[in-house]
DNA sequence: ATCGTTCATCGTCGATTTACGATTTTGGGG
DNA sequence: CCCCAAAATCGTAAATCGACGATGAACGAT
């Protein structure tokens, strides 16, 4: 942007792409993974039920089990939730750091 | 919708897909509207500069006029923002109502 | 009345989501 | 060793999203 590189025809006219905003990204990406209803639920359930809980989930949900798992996966890879195996069970539980990203991202706005 | 008609097999027997969790699905709505980079720039944007702007945000972003528009349309339908008509241009700006029940339903997680 | 500008809407197209059943994986018991 | 239950993954069909260009409507200025 500040000045050109000496010879004639060159400077990149590439289109970019510009990363944007990395915040912006991030946001959007955590935001992402609460617009779904089915996700808002998981979400709060494991809030409520400090102890974290397994695929009892599914059984609160109107989903097969096969979606909702999906659905914690999403949940997981966003960082809002962990899961941890328990034998041939898997406990889900929050994962405070991301929450409380979010939250700050929200109200940072 | 009042009423079914009066012949004998009518009146809906449908699955009703109950209506869950209303807050879920409000909270699920307004995650949505920021689930995407270009919507939380476009919001940012517009609470930064308090005064509503126009179609300037078009010009903030890497996409086309009728891309933008549609986003906006998103955040107005979330109830994010609103935009007001001045002559030949809109002015955008947030609509803090709906920011406030977004805030509100995030850190009342 | 006829432009020119600004913005919304329409129609389209590829990519992504969401949902499901079926299958595979994992970890205990009998 | 073989089965059973729990959970993840695969494959697939339907719906929706995200982007664009083209078109249409609203308004001010010439």
């Amino acid at each position: 942007m500040a000045d050109c590189n000496p010879s004639a025809d060159c400077c990149d006219t590439a289109p970019v792409a510009l990363p944007a905003d990395p915040a912006a990204e991030r946001l959007a990406g955590l935001a992402w993974a609460l617009a779904h209803p089915a996700r808002v639920r998981i979400l709060k359930l494991l809030i409520r039920r400090q102890s974290c809980i397994c695929g009892e989930i599914v059984h609160e949900l109107p989903l097969a089990q096969s979606t909702v798992s999906q659905h914690l996966k999403i949940l997981k890879n966003a960082g809002l939730i962990q899961g941890e195996v328990d034998g041939p069970k898997v406990c889900y539980c929050i994962h405070p750091a991301g929450l409380n990203e979010l939250k700050g991202l929200i109200d940072g706005l």
